[in-house]
DNA sequence: CCACAAAATGAACTTCGTGTCATTTTGAGT
DNA sequence: ACTCAAAATGACACGAAGTTCATTTTGTGG
């Protein structure tokens, strides 16, 4: 009989170009990296890639749902512990961000970024993308309304355009990631003074340390 | 003697290269377009480009350099004509966002930031970058606490940090615009929600209008 | 341990952007 | 109108990445 691979082989064989990718995106961004370099830090031949992933596209787009499918299960543990929304939210963005800091995973954001932004030109790749982006303003929304409908956070927020107050803080998160996060290994990510600032703003009634200025930049 | 083209000739030459690879970068992105793009737009022969722009980074300086210049002289004019800060605030910021939203140039911005992202894993070059990032966060930053101190804004937002205030609303455009911008001509920029937001920010006590969820996703 | 098909290889070919340079064109000074 | 150096040209060489494919290796069923 023909001596078919076994399937969990040819599993091993794309986690295997996987990590090399992502070790390979991490160092050189997305555009500059290139079929060649992820082969080689592979260990593998050449034309040999094309049986598996075709295109660098489609083994971002893995390593994509990866990172995505880690990041839910650890939100659906959380969810089932979290004792207050505010614990539920700190505690997501901690992970995440310390996830990103972390030195070996560094230099993936801005590539992820890179990703995004190239990607929006096209016009095939826009929706998937565009789902991407909304999923985190959404999530994040719903979570911070919840918190005011449960009076745990301060009812002067309800002036604001909740949804926008989500974007705004989202959308910063990802400028802040990626341009600190690029910038070095010396320049810290701030995890601490960015919750902090969030959580003066959501619960300024409560807590009103005030951090000072040489503090934060 | 010999027949030195006059300067006024080589700027005429040099700006249009500029314009030429501004259409082009706002079409491609940065990564995407080459000088061979760049050259034929601009209806130029291939090895020509050299003698007055080597590389697609300086081209790409230049550009950024006309850019800052302008914007620079509008803000001055801006400050002295200005009666309030939130009216430089605001102006300052339409001004910008309506520039990038301009159909000509609303390529323009993806490109940009592609091009910092980047950049920013080019030892030479971040320093440079990290300069024009902070500055307009300081600016802010600056603005704001001038509000706070004249009365202007509400006297509530002592308990945030400014600096990171001023920094999570700047990053959030930054995201903000190339994600919208780069989404398409069908997706409005929301200027206004986005000033609105950010008015109610500032000033909750004087102003409470508050956006409907509808209007502002 | 043999056979054989799937897996893996890497040389070779294609494509494309960069950069060079010998040659032609242009235009200010005489 | 003529000269000559600067400006401009575009054919060409080069390198790097993508892609193909004939050949070799591998490993399981018989």
């Amino acid at each position: 009989m023909s001596p078919k691979l076994s399937d969990e082989r040819k599993e091993r064989r794309r986690q295997q170009i996987l990590e090399a990718a992502k070790r390979v995106f991490a160092e050189k961004g997305f555009g500059a990296a290139t079929l060649k370099d992820i082969i080689e830090e592979a260990g593998m031949s050449r034309g040999w890639i094309y049986l598996y992933y075709p295109t660098k596209e489609e083994i971002f787009e893995a390593l994509l749902d990866h990172q995505d499918a880690d990041h839910e299960r650890y939100l659906a543990g959380l969810e089932a512990s979290s004792t207050s929304v505010w614990e539920l939210i700190s505690a997501s963005y901690s992970m995440r961000l310390n996830e990103w800091a972390s030195s070996s995973d560094r230099g993936l954001m801005p590539a992820f970024y890179e990703y995004f932004l190239v990607g929006w030109r096209d016009e095939a790749r826009r929706e998937l993308l565009r789902r991407r982006y909304e999923k985190g303003i959404v999530q994040f929304a719903e979570l911070l309304q919840t918190g005011i409908d449960r009076g745990e956070f301060n009812p002067v927020l309800g002036v604001l355009d909740i949804s926008r107050l989500a974007a705004s803080f989202q959308e910063g998160i990802v400028t802040h990631t990626y341009a600190v996060g690029a910038a070095k290994a010396n320049s810290p990510m701030q995890i601490e003074a960015l919750l902090d600032y969030l959580k003066s703003l959501l619960r300024p009634a409560t807590d009103s340390r005030r951090p000072s200025r040489e503090e934060t930049l």
